[in-house]
DNA sequence: AATGAATGAGTATTCATTCAT
DNA sequence: CATGAATGAATACTCATTCAT
């Protein structure tokens, strides 16, 4: 009777646990939404409601989270050579159709120091890769232009149900494209 | 036992408690946000909750009746002969600045047929003053062009704090118009 | 605009909108239980709130206008010489199954003198019928006994469900007749 | 923000509080009927209003928690040998006296499998102690004609004020013990 | 006298957050 | 350090009752 129904796999068990909360916030969220509740979360990651909190203390720091796992692959795409712009934005807009909802908490929230190291970082991803001859960008085309236009396009998605979201993005794209390439 | 504490000012007051409602859900969803209480709107238009609730079952109503306000300003706009194309897209816009938490809550909703009709609405008037000499749209334009730029410009809306949409959207609009006018 | 929705057909419409309520009542209370809101009785009568708690002030008092008319049924069928005690009791009952919210809505309140005042009615009815060579009763069997097992049947019927209320009064009295007869 | 007003007692308060919350409901549905606040029974068991949704997800659950503890006080009584057929109907019967609003929130309800289950288990109870040398029941007597006979005191009392129920009962006892006897 | 909109107290229900174990 | 029950503020929503017209 005293003891947990679940064992309390110890100390070792946090960035285990971490990860599972951060996988369990992107599906639960995707699915339901920006409101979903926390505790879903935590059921959802097998963890219990107090551990969500010492790694997250409130659904912003999810966000943040997640957003530094998405930054992460992106880095890590833009580290290989080979990598194109094209290839990196297809990343940040294929990142953006499954993490709708965390943009919405982080634009819910008070302005944030931390989302803004986010865009420097993106910043500095597509700086190093800046290439005028690539088709995404024209001669005339800033860097301004290229993160707003990605701005633009995690805005339509936030709007659209998720069933939605790809066929709206490319769209979207499409029409963005005539106005870079210009 | 129910011993109103404010007068009973009749069926009269009905259409005056509309339109105090939609009045008070622009103020207060636009200072709170897609989830301010109800029981706020109700208490800032000065009126009870229940007659909030007979006026409008649900957030959803509320956000079409405010879409339902805006429309009708576009609509008189276009009924106007000396109006542009141009001007409407900056009615829309600025009407996009001030209400993109009811984008939100439409959004957040299931489809609805309600919201496909403005979407028409909104296209009846800009196919009805149409100009392919109009700065706005080059001749390859299309309609739908148009109408995704809006969307567009209303997701971006919706993910900035109040104090910054305007400039954001007339960002967003040069770059879109780049492309529009080409 | 000032003019109602519904003509307001002045004061002759009041005993009809009375029945009217009545019969809304028995409708509503039967589909929705006890608890039905009383907006729904007004509804259903196609009258308004107003009229509602002009006739009857509480849903008690519907209770008591229903049981009047059935208890008016009662009275006309013992009117009848060649009614038998036993047709009287079959009313009762098929009433009861009919009107087992109402009994509920009664039971609900205090003991109120206009509920025992019924019971004294029929009483007197069954009293006049008295025939102790009715199978219904046996010859020790008193008119509290009878009174008794009616008051049983409705409280069986005020249990089930509405479709099933016949079979189970069915069933009751045979039971209740066993002892009743013997 | 949310400063707790009462201590949290951990979860080893878990089954005190289950226990509370039953003892409470039967206190406050007895006194105030089946219409009681919910709110009401978490307060008198000096529990949160959160810690009742936990543990009884509605009115429902709670009815059959009380059930639950009635059953088992049958069944621990049957299980003694010298307990009589007689002894456990009397026992239903004072069960049913004071719980005589819980019947009436399972009559509210849809149909549920969990209170048929009860029904087989008194059932079961009734048949593994029936002896037709009881009082309680004549050599014709069939185990349909008892369960009928309980669900008809049981009707009974939900139907009477708390201080009537125990003489209504005996009344009623005495008329059906002549058609069961018989 | 009828109408039906307005009122707001009362309830149900959810969920962020804490904390005993 | 993990667990998950406990807490109660916040919010949604309903409906009895009143009252201007």
């Amino acid at each position: 009777m005293t003891e947990p129904l679940k064992a309390n796999r110890g100390p070792s068990a946090g960035p285990e646990n971490r990860a599972a909360l951060i996988a369990a916030a992107r599906a639960v969220f995707d699915e339901h939404g920006m409101d979903a509740p926390l505790s879903a979360v935590a059921r959802r990651a097998g963890v219990g409601q107090g551990s969500l909190y010492r790694h997250f203390p409130d659904r912003f720091s999810l966000a943040l989270a997640v957003f530094e796992e998405n930054m992460a692959e992106i880095e890590e795409m833009a580290a290989r050579p080979e990598s194109t712009l094209r290839d990196i934005a297809n990343l940040v807009t294929h990142q953006t159709e499954g993490t709708a909802s965390f943009i919405q908490v982080a634009a819910a929230n008070p302005p944030d120091g931390r989302v803004a190291e986010f865009e420097q970082r993106l910043r500095a991803v597509f700086e190093a890769k800046w290439d005028t001859s690539d088709e995404l960008v024209g001669g005339e085309t800033t860097l301004d232009d290229l993160m707003l236009a990605i701005a633009m396009i995690a805005g339509m998605a936030a709007q659209w149900p998720r069933d939605q979201r790809h066929a709206v993005a490319e769209a979207s794209w499409r029409l963005l494209l005539r106005g870079l390439a210009s």
